[in-house]
DNA sequence: ATGTGTTCCTGTCCGC
DNA sequence: TGCGGACAGGAACACA
């Protein structure tokens, strides 16, 4: 999926054609993606404001004027395209929806904000936006990476006694909340840490120096628009850019980029995912 | 409670 | 070209 600097690119994009705009229609065109969508979700969005579009880690949360939210997830493969009010103004003078075209949003002013998803493993979900934080795919999740309250004390306490591997544990959601595997690997590579080390067994000082390393890879990720790869990209199509910093996602067998290092990029597999990372730099 | 492997689904790419 | 297998940005779930 679109990690969190993808899916706070696609927020920004969908701010201005979504935020104080009134979904006049909604097409809801099966019945669930992961899961089966909440009952009665067309009638529940139609007529409705977006009060507020905000994020939640990789999830994006449209308050209603209802006062109800709608959650969006991602998944690996969706994506929210953003379509412009044909020259005829009426909703049903936008081209057909094509396959994927699972949900698509007709806002007020005649734009169109389709949810596409080849794979179908996102989500949408209907809850009241006072309970937003207590809905079940919220509610453990770990605190925000760019926010205050992830902080070197944090990650240290969180770390500590975990037999996992460090590449593992920054995946779970529910020690921090956002990254995936791409900000994974290159975090550790810039962290001059093995993907394979024990969470428990490193030193204080550089757990703590991770925290500083998160949130600049995760800021510059979304300064750039996040990462393009293969079917990725903003809402308004345009491409992000970071991919083109990568120093060792998808880099396998390619120089590793440290200053002094002659290593080679390494894959191995942990938990089903590659690591991609420089076994000469990263220890 | 932790840690690991499997699973959902479609599309693309690579080697034969 | 066709075909099979590996792999893909996630994360819930079942099981040791």
């Amino acid at each position: 999926m679109p990690e969190l600097p993808e899916v706070e690119t696609v927020r920004r994009g969908l701010l201005p054609v979504m935020e104080g705009k009134v979904i006049a229609a909604a097409d809801v065109r099966r019945p669930d993606l992961r899961w089966p969508f909440p009952d009665g979700m067309a009638a529940r969005l139609t007529g409705q404001r977006v009060e507020r579009l905000r994020r939640r880690s990789k999830y994006i949360l449209a308050d209603l004027s209802s006062g109800e939210s709608l959650l969006i997830h991602l998944g690996m493969s969706g994506r929210m395209l953003i379509s412009g009010a044909p020259l005829g103004q009426f909703h049903h003078d936008h081209p057909a929806p094509e396959k994927h075209d699972h949900v698509v949003l007709d806002m007020e002013d005649g734009t169109r904000v389709t949810f596409n998803d080849a794979r179908r493993f996102g989500a949408m979900d209907l809850m009241q936006t006072a309970d937003a934080e207590a809905h079940w795919l919220l509610a453990s999740l770990g605190p925000e990476p760019l926010g205050n309250t992830f902080n070197e004390d944090y990650l240290i306490d969180r770390l500590r006694d975990r037999n996992t591997p460090i590449k593992t544990a920054l995946l779970d959601q529910r020690i921090i909340a956002g990254l995936g595997n791409i900000y994974v690997c290159e975090v550790l590579h810039r962290a001059g840490l093995s993907p394979k080390r024990k969470a428990g067994r490193i030193a204080a000082p550089r757990v703590a120096g991770l925290v500083p390393i998160i949130r600049d890879v995760l800021a510059e990720a979304i300064e750039a628009g996040g990462s393009s790869l293969r079917d990725y990209r903003q809402a308004d199509g345009e491409l992000g850019y970071f991919q083109h910093t990568f120093r060792v996602y998808d880099r396998e067998g390619q120089p590793c980029q440290t200053p002094a290092c002659h290593g080679v990029v390494g894959r191995i597999v942990q938990s089903g995912r590659s690591s991609f990372y420089c076994p000469a730099c990263q220890r």
